[in-house]
DNA sequence: CTGAAAGCGCTTACAG
DNA sequence: CTGAAAGCGCTTACAG
């Protein structure tokens, strides 16, 4: 591989004048940048990004560790991401935590190791001690989706406590008065804010969420299968479940399909997260949708505004109940086709 | 962020005999080791990876360029690529074409000047002038899932030729013979190859493959709902839809509920590649499963046998029909239960 | 406008 | 067993 050495003999330069005409410095004459350009296209020359992060002090590279890479819900959120800090002029390199504290930190160690610019997180826990120390010591640093509290880091986010409120009111509506749900670590954010909107707007309507109706899940399907048999066992199961993201949805799905029942006669069904196969799935899944790309190129802004000197801004955008069929039939159709139509109800 | 000199001071001793116990070097003396391994924690110090591959000329890291994210097939080769990597202590790195070539040339690129000991792609096309040079150019390379002829280049993938047959034997069984496809890019492998052993398979059974049954797709959902919406408004319209992958697919389902219409009563739907949304669409997709997981770590094995020197080796593995209800119900249903059962049929 | 030189943080022969 | 020194490929004050 040519070094800018090789170019530089090439080229009848010295190393500086290359290094100068590849950052674009004003101060070189036409003749030898021609010379240069000449020389790097001759020998396909292309600059060790290596040697100049070690020189420069910094890697134009942002680091990405989700929660999941299986969970559409987040590899929504990466492409995202990628197409913002491109544009930027950054690269990024996702780590994948699988829900696992242990992994999350394992990459986090690893971006930190690379120097990376700057780290972007949806934190599959309340905070190890190595997120801790990565918060305060310096390095640029935003949580997107799910965050850390009481650390000073901005938080991109999506606020679902409206769309659940707007669900629960769609469920009681239907005449739904034993609701369950799969919830996410109690660690996490999304974890816990999501059985508290869902409790504060069943005590709106006067109805309790009693224990046996919280079902711990850790956001991956498996979880969801277990956790909605153990409701499907119970002496008087819930006539709905909330699934606290989609992939414990599909669980969810998996496991009433298992017993032969059908969604929603049986059980109804919602779930956290919207994703296109919702459309499509037998019924179609009520779900509460996040404004998820933008909330990618949010965090991605600010953590870049971080970097940069700027300061960044913590963003909080409102997620939205879509309903179809998975809870249950509208009591009062009144679509004039045969096929109800997709109803997309927008929050506040 | 403390450097090896800090930790030297710290310790008393050399820049040099700290790299010693960090690289676990054997003439070190228990001593220094101990006093080092202090140091080392005392500042929290952690080696800076830029600096030690710029030095060794290895990052101990993999590319691996994708063709889309948010397509499950490939974000499911990702993890297990990534998993395999970890266990033999490589990172990865994973660039997102999004099926468009100008975009992969964009991460090979930047793969590159990151000096990535070894690449992993799934080609968007039929080979770029960048994307020969690399693999002619001594970088270790190999290709998964799809791959550039008349590179040498190992290559591992699934051959879904039998699963083909197999399919087209569960099609012609059901009563089917208007059979369409929905192909991917003719540039990419898997998007001749599939239409290729439909073609053939279709061969056996006497029936032909007319060019207004195959729809030029791109392997992502859009492409998927256009092909079907021509496919539906042809004069003597296909009984059955192949779509050559699971987003074409989802697409293809798009089209068809967008209409009105029923799968399989209106028009039958198959699929290749299998994610486990397909058990819970309306109804279940008939679809050929690729070993994904033993693909991604087969591709890791090969490619890191290439960087380390060893001899690097092709796989190829067999694909298989998986069939659901999507294309009909069985001719001679032998199943007890109401409900028939899913069956997976493997192929040879 | 240009080049010689220092230095980023490591690793590794080379001497001792 | 240990340290001084060179060098990986760049960038960037500093002189001229």
């Amino acid at each position: 591989m040519a070094s800018i050495k090789d170019v530089a003999a090439e080229a009848g330069v010295s190393v500086a004048t290359v290094s100068r005409v590849l950052n674009d410095h004003p101060s070189v004459s036409a003749d030898a940048r021609a010379r240069v350009l000449a020389a790097v296209e001759a020998l396909g020359y292309r600059p060790n990004a290596v040697a100049r992060s070690l020189r420069t002090d910094q890697t134009r590279t942002l680091g990405l560790v989700i929660s999941d890479v299986l969970n559409p819900y987040f590899t929504t959120l990466a492409r995202s991401v990628e197409e913002e800090a491109r544009a930027l002029g950054y690269s990024v390199i996702i780590g994948n935590a699988d829900e696992q504290p242990d992994l999350q930190d394992h990459h986090v160690r690893s971006l930190l190791d690379r120097r990376i610019d700057g780290l972007l997180v949806s934190p599959t826990d309340g905070g190890s001690p190595l997120m801790l120390d990565t918060a305060r010591g310096g390095t640029p640093m935003v949580f997107v989706d799910r965050w850390i509290p009481g650390v000073d880091v901005p938080v991109v986010r999506a606020d679902g406590r409206a769309a659940v409120r707007d669900l629960v009111a769609h469920l009681y509506g239907l005449g739904h008065r034993r609701l369950a749900i799969v919830a996410g670590p109690a660690a996490t954010t999304t974890g816990s804010e999501r059985v508290e909107a869902f409790r504060e707007a069943l005590a709106e309507y006067g109805l309790p969420l009693p224990d046996a109706y919280i079902g711990q899940g850790d956001f991956q399907a498996e979880s969801g299968r277990r956790v909605t048999d153990t409701f499907l066992d119970l002496a008087e199961p819930p006539e709905v479940v909330f699934a606290a993201d989609n992939l414990m949805a599909l669980g969810a799905l998996d496991a009433v399909r298992a017993r032969g029942m059908r969604v929603p006669g049986d059980i109804a069904l919602a779930a956290f997260d919207d994703i296109p196969w919702f459309v499509h799935t037998d019924p179609p899944v009520t779900a509460i949708a996040q404004p998820t790309g933008e909330l990618g190129r949010a965090a991605v802004r600010a953590l870049v505004d971080m970097i940069e000197g700027r300061p960044p801004q913590s963003v909080t955008l409102a997620a939205r109940l879509v309903v179809r069929r998975s809870c249950g039939e509208p009591a009062a159709p009144t679509a004039t086709s045969a096929q109800p139509p997709v109803t997309n109800r927008s929050t506040s």
